[in-house]
DNA sequence: GATCGATCGTCAGTATACAGACGAGTTGTG
DNA sequence: CACAACTCGTCTGTATACTGACGATCGATC
């Protein structure tokens, strides 16, 4: 555990000071508190449960992502995934060097476009992906497991809010999705 | 913007195949519902909306986050800290060093335990702390401004679930917290 | 065909993140 | 004191993230 000084204060996300506060402004600002603290907290830990569940040699969160648009967006180039993955261009460059060393993928030169590449999945890389699929699908699991079930799908829509992305594609069979239920 | 093919999927949070999906197994697991994924964009957007607030040549959230505790933890040693804010040592170590080159921290050994170091921050660290201190408020403000202000406290709570913090001090003040207004 | 603006991918530089090894120092035990 | 186990901080190596600059190419326009 790791909380030694919560300089406990209002309630809620404030991240200023509350009128009960120390000396200096600053001392008042509860770091446990503010939200980017906790995101990046929890992608912290939810890095850590992905690497414990497909294992330290085994691809990482950025890798099975980019590797997986690859393999559903065959004619995509390294802009399109880009854009889909959410991977800086520069990282993206990076990360499918080391991928194509491993020999996940293959990086070419399209003929209709001489500046893009596309980008095809061997079928190492297909068995790499199938093979973490259930493994990544439990560590998800475990990423949302301290969240009351019902809170969950709520939770993510919010997450995905935050991020910017397309809504969740919410549909009709979640009946109690909008309000968890009391207690 | 960046969301230009959803390869919608079915619905939820899943991230196995449904049994409509096409071929391959993983041509089900939709990316962009998967919590690791989601967690991953949203403190992305984090640190924009912040480094957007505090200026590209501010300091930057963790920065942020190791002066604060120093700050508030005049007694503290490189671990403490390192377990206060969740940054790695190796890591903390390297951004010491940074910080310490722009004059907003000295360190220095300790006479009672000579492996330890004891971190002052400097006047210039405190300035620059209490300057950024409102600027990071907003970005705060700004970070969670996309959920539902009924949400929000929520969402902080499960968020400091996943990151297996200690829970947010809820005090006796919030009454309707663990259910959504009404439905 | 020539040129301008936009796009694609690469590269350099910097910052964050973490595993593993290491030296130095401390603590517990005898 | 001697010794082992542990802790503190550093260092190396690798991976992710992003900015800014760059060359190459494409598209639109003239």
């Amino acid at each position: 555990m790791n909380g030694p000084k919560p300089a406990g204060g209002g309630p809620g996300a404030r991240a200023t000071a509350p009128p009960d506060a120390a000396g200096r402004p600053i001392d008042g600002v509860a770091l446990h508190e503010t939200p980017g603290h906790l995101l990046r907290r929890a992608q912290q830990r939810a890095v850590d449960l992905f690497v414990q569940e497909v294992g330290e040699r085994g691809l990482r969160p950025p890798q099975f992502a980019l590797l997986l648009a690859a393999c559903q967006n065959p004619q995509a180039n390294q802009s399109e995934l880009v854009r889909i993955t959410g991977i800086d261009r520069s990282t993206a460059a990076d990360m499918i060097t080391r991928l194509a060393g491993r020999g996940l993928i293959r990086r070419a030169r399209t003929e209709a476009d001489g500046r893009a590449n596309r980008l095809s999945v061997t079928a190492e890389g297909v068995a790499a992906l199938e093979a973490a699929a259930d493994r990544v699908a439990r560590a998800q699991a475990r990423i949302v497991a301290p969240i009351p079930a019902g809170q969950r799908a709520q939770f993510l829509k919010n997450l995905a809010r935050i991020a910017d992305l397309p809504d969740l594609p919410a549909g009709p069979p979640a009946a109690n999705e909008s309000q968890g239920k009391g207690g």
